[in-house]
DNA sequence: GCCGTTTTCGGCCCGACTGTTTTCAGTCG
């Protein structure tokens, strides 16, 4: 029987051995290697679990084969040989210490050794202990004030334990407009970005990276200071400043002369994977790079702008939403890296509700809304009425004054294409929520897991199979059926799916919503390189709900996508002869 | 332990800040 463990508990465990490594004093290069394997997984926006079941370990960057043999061992018995022989002989009470902030490897080795800290559930309760009466700062290496700050740190625990879940993305996004609204009134401040994951466009975001570009760092950081916002002040130096915010939100703030600025931000948006990669390829050319600039010899470059960074050490500009750490430098360096889709390229959205279910406009709302966006076709696809509780001639009722409210707009005027169909239930035996002499009647059909999202892998994949097979089904909508921060993916094989998809001629959603993001950005990658049909929708139930497209927008970069991967950038004809079945 | 336009050995990104130290180790990004 396997052990499921989630991203988050494998980074914790890996953290621990890292820690270990780490007290051991077992070869640096080790140690780094465990670094960046941890800091990549973290990073994954798919579940490392998943990955393993699909034997495709290997393709997390920093994990190679002893990683990948380890991992294997850990999903598949819940134990590692060679992390338990790395940990053994060590205080286990060391290993609850190292989340308290400051407070790394070394020092939660001290601690747990003098205080005897022996077991996990006890550890933290008798080092405060420790520091409420003092017996720490008489350690060697301590003093009064890293006692004070250890005390501190323990009693955040709790707070930051309640909040630790990383924001989705537009919640990060107001946030740094707060933070930029509130600088660019000085005038000081001649440039400022918000960078990091949030740059990258990442689904969730946990730290706020912001990079102000000014002549005055002293005074700047200290307007920054002052922020209304800020709860409490992390680090305070010359160059950068840490603080966190009163909702809990961490903040890393940097400051750099006008000239240096694109290094900086190239430097400050990442990922860390991407940004040890590209140095490490400078490197082969005899350069190397920091947040400054880039050095040959002796000879430091300033760059005040991002593109002549990348030009300089023989690189096409990558988007920060690929920048992943992965095969985008070496794409880069041959010319490869394709033009991403971008938010004008969208012609229509398909996936919109109305007060017909559960949305709040009506349909002639819901076209104008699309006409305003300069769409060229819109597709009302409602959640489709019960046949079961309303009868098989209501619906069809039903189903023709849809189709003439939408004929008689269409008639009406030549802006826009209005589509007819509707979002039908996989039910959990793979069979849909409408039968098929109904959905022959349709434009077209989107159909979405709604109801057991936990069923066995072999199950809800068979579910899925089922539903690509059939031939009214147009779209899969929303298809990993996740809810960030608040719901698991369903445990398709995605091998199988996009198999299937491809063989039968579906179209996969990226649903646009903020909490979905479905399919998710790796699954966006994996499935353009296979080239899967993909098309991004809003799953609007308002008029505002359309302009979460640039969200979707986020993920299909972030899977690489270009104009050519995602059916809804066609023009009006070229959509409707690919999309609209025949009726 | 990872990885490859210096390929299967021999390298491995770069820097800021803090506290406790008289030059640096530890932590973090």
């Amino acid at each position: 029987m396997p052990y499921k463990m989630t991203n988050k508990e494998v980074v914790l465990k890996l953290k621990e051995v890292l820690a270990a490594m780490e007290v051991k004093n077992l070869d640096r290069f080790r140690v780094r290697a465990y670094q960046i394997a941890i800091s990549s997984i973290d990073g994954l926006t798919s579940s490392v679990y998943d990955l393993w079941e699909n034997g495709k370990l290997d393709e997390i960057p920093g994990v190679g084969a002893s990683l990948n043999q380890h991992l294997d061992e850990l999903f598949a018995t819940g134990k590692a040989k060679q992390f338990d022989a790395v940990m053994k002989d060590l205080p286990e009470g060391m290993f609850s210490l190292i989340g308290i902030r400051g407070v790394g490897a070394k020092t939660a080795f001290k601690l747990a050794t003098a205080f005897k800290l022996n077991k996990r559930d006890t550890a933290i309760e008798k080092a405060k202990k420790a520091a409420e009466s003092g017996k720490i700062r008489v350690l060697a290496g301590f003093g009064e004030k890293s006692e004070k700050d250890i005390l501190e740190s323990i009693e955040n625990l709790k707070k930051t334990k309640q909040e630790s879940s990383r924001m989705l993305l537009y919640q990060a996004e107001e946030i740094a407009n707060r933070i930029l609204e509130y600088m660019n009134k000085f005038e000081e401040v001649k440039d400022i970005k918000a960078l990091g994951s949030l740059r990258r466009r990442a689904s969730t975001v946990g730290d706020m990276d912001i990079a102000v570009a000014t002549n005055k760092p002293k005074e700047v950081t200290d307007l920054f200071l002052k922020f209304p916002e800020i709860d409490e002040i992390l680090d305070k130096g010359e160059k950068k400043c840490r603080v966190t915010l009163k909702n809990g939100v961490q903040v890393d703030f940097r400051v750099i002369d006008q000239l240096s600025f694109g290094a900086m931000i190239q430097y400050f948006t990442g990922s860390k994977q991407h940004n040890v990669i590209l140095r490490t390829h400078a490197l082969s050319i005899g350069m190397s790079l920091s947040e400054y600039g880039i050095k040959t010899g002796d000879k430091q470059e300033v760059f005040s702008n991002e593109d002549d960074f990348y030009k300089r050490i023989g690189l096409q500009y990558i988007p920060p939403e690929i920048r992943h750490g992965k095969e985008e430098v070496e794409l880069a360096a041959r010319g490869k890296i394709p033009r991403l889709v971008e938010l004008s390229d969208i012609r229509g959205d398909v996936h919109t509700h109305t007060i017909a279910s559960d949305g709040v406009n009506s349909i002639k709302d819901m076209v104008n809304a699309g006409i305003d966006l300069g769409y060229s076709y819109i597709g009302i696809c409602d959640h489709s009425p019960s046949v079961q509780s309303r009868g098989k001639y209501e619906v069809l009722g039903l189903m023709q004054a849809t189709r003439t409210t939408i004929e008689q707009i269409n008639d009406s005027q030549d802006i826009i294409r209005v589509l007819f169909g509707y979002e039908v239930n996989i039910l959990s035996d793979g069979t849909l929520s409408m039968p098929n002499e109904m959905l022959k009647k349709l434009d077209y059909c989107v159909a979405s897991i709604h109801t057991s999202f936990d069923q066995d892998r072999d199950v809800v994949t068979k579910r899925m199979l089922l539903t690509l097979e059939n031939p009214y089904v147009t779209v899969i909508g929303h298809p990993s059926g996740r809810l960030i921060n608040q719901r698991e993916a369903c445990n398709l094989d995605w091998e199988k799916v996009f198999e299937s998809a491809i063989k039968n001629n579906k179209i996969l959603e990226i649903n646009a919503q903020p909490s979905r993001l479905d399919l998710a950005d790796d699954l966006v990658a994996d499935a353009v390189k296979k080239g899967i049909r993909l098309m991004i929708n809003t799953d609007a139930h308002s008029t505002g709900d359309l302009k979460l497209m640039k969200y979707g927008i986020d993920v299909a970069r972030r899977g690489m996508c270009t104009k050519e991967n995602l059916l809804n950038t066609l023009s009006r004809k070229d959509f409707v002869d690919n999309f609209v079945k025949e009726v």
